[in-house]
DNA sequence: CTGTTAGCGCATTCAT
DNA sequence: ATGAATGCGCTAACAG
């Protein structure tokens, strides 16, 4: 407890002002004289004075945190958007604090209120899933949010997302031209806003070159790594199936590839992919001729701004909806 | 600012009783009568009170926010940690703030500051560097913290480790044993605590059973992946060389296995790797035999839990230094 | 340009 | 077992 704890009033003792000038050279308020404003600074150097903010923020009820929460901290994406973000906050002033949705919405609605009653000033989330059960919940927050990702359709506030649909056109344009003509479907959750997205890209492109889109070979399913795995093993074993794929997601992708490699056999040299993420071990994924890259680093530097501009009431008063371009990346295959 | 604010007075007043009651119930006093207990309880019930933690924390000057400070918020590794972390915190009420040391020590001190200054009770650090410059600073924080997976030799503070040097020897004795005996050691700063552990076990195991080992292929560098995709070109380029390794990071393994894949010719179907670390894509690291699997989330729990008892004083007052077993995992080569 | 004053919402003596 | 009063450190009127 021998905390050396110089509060303002130790500086304006020492400094021969009052607390209020003090703090007015705390928050550069510039109706103060140079001359005392030196005094201050220097009182306070000398006393080591630092500020504690849990006190400002009693008083200006602003934490200058903003909460992000995820599905998972681990996953790929989601670091680089948090990565990103905290850079520009840091820049503004501002602390990161993470919470996560873990398995269900229900966490997802658990986290946002722990984050809320810590009374950050706003929050970005990248949500779970597609229902909307606790929209009221959030509205009732009060406070700023901004969506990065997937869109919550009927809820009108900030979003960051990709350009899925031009992203998956794209790659799916590409296998074509090299002269692909059976092209399945693989991954995602049918129900949420980016696999909604990147199929209807898909959809656009096969049916503007007129080729068809089998249903058999259009597989939605949860965005994991066994996933990927145990259907890549249902498509080698199907003769007819197609061989090239194009993949929704990253992990989907893994375990896809994971099954090609390990028990794929011979057939496995035919496949083909183009899949969703650019990822520091996407040199690995030996089936993947395109990789839609999405830009995370600026989707999250995005996010952040918008959400500081809304606590700092600095942007366009209507929600604002930020949509990213995608990059499609050529790999060299290397089976 | 149609905030509805409620404070404890509203809620004493509503229970009839006075704010110092419902400040008892809050915090679990045992000396409040059931009965007025349970008049407080619904009063806050019924106007939707939330308890304001800021002004909690300017009382009892704890925020129940712990820090965590890394070298990029992006690795695998440090994410592991912050989930695995976030998970304990959250059941005993700690929120996580993230900041990151980026490029310097210097970032790193910055980042230290930054969160002290917003009184986090406690912080747990993955060092960036083997230097001690910024100890005293450390220190004047004046707050507990935990060093994880780095330790910083001649400071006395609580730490979680893993067991770099068992781990080194267990890999490259598996090597051993089936039969390879011109072994290589790859990546890693050598001024680093986990490099130099890693490096003693492979020494250890190689001695052990009357090696050689062969300075010229003992390759330490910045743990990135140019630094292994390059590293590789000479060692594949190099006719005299080993065409065994023991790879002590992922990210060089990355590089290492990307040149292999995309330029190694015939000569690449000889290599075989032992490495530490194992991710989620691991299986497509196809030349690594073994890999040194870190127990990422109970460290993160072990640190979680340190930092806490450390704030709460509950731990033994010494310094804990925690050092994790690894776990060898055996892959099958699928080139 | 600067000082006085009054809280922000809560925890905590000290009474009773 | 409960209440009255005080202050954590700071900001923001309002005066001057």
């Amino acid at each position: 407890m021998a905390q050396n704890t110089i509060t303002i009033r130790n500086v304006a003792q020492r400094a021969n002002v009052s607390t209020a000038t003090v703090s007015r050279v705390l928050n550069h308020d510039p109706r103060v004289r140079d001359e005392t404003k030196n005094a201050v600074l220097e009182a306070m150097d000398s006393l080591g004075y630092k500020i504690n903010f849990v006190a400002r923020s009693l008083k200006t009820s602003r934490t200058h945190t903003i909460g992000v929460v995820a599905p998972d901290l681990s996953g790929d994406f989601f670091m680089f958007i948090a990565e990103s973000m905290n850079r520009e906050l840091i820049l503004r002033g501002y602390s990161l604090v993470v919470s996560t949705s873990r398995d269900s919405e229900e966490e997802e609605a658990k986290s946002l209120m722990h984050l809320a009653e810590r009374l950050v000033d706003g929050i970005v989330l990248i949500p779970m899933g597609s229902s909307n059960a606790y929209f009221s919940q959030i509205s009732a927050l009060n406070i700023p949010i901004v969506f990065v990702d997937r869109a919550l359709s009927g809820y009108e506030t900030d979003q960051v997302l990709a350009d899925n649909e031009g992203g998956g056109y794209e790659a799916v344009k590409a296998l074509i031209r090299e002269g692909h003509r059976r092209i399945g479907f693989l991954g995602g959750k049918p129900d949420v806003t980016t696999t909604k997205g990147r199929f209807a890209g898909y959809c656009r492109a096969m049916e503007e070159e007129g080729l068809e889109i089998e249903q058999r070979y259009v597989r939605f399913g949860h965005p994991t790594l066994p996933f990927g795995y145990r259907t890549m093993e249902e498509i080698v074993k199907d003769p007819d199936s197609p061989e090239t794929w194009f993949i929704v997601n990253v992990f989907t992708h893994l375990g896809a590839t994971n099954y090609l490699i390990s028990k794929g056999g011979e057939r496995a040299k035919q496949f083909t992919f183009a899949a969703f993420d650019e990822m520091p071990y996407s040199p690995l994924l030996r089936y993947c001729r395109y990789a839609v890259q999405q830009p995370i680093a600026e989707m999250g530097r995005a996010a952040a701004n918008l959400i500081m501009d809304r606590i700092e009431r600095k942007g366009p008063p209507g929600p604002q909806i930020l949509r990213f371009k995608t990059r499609l990346i050529q790999h060299t295959l290397a089976r």
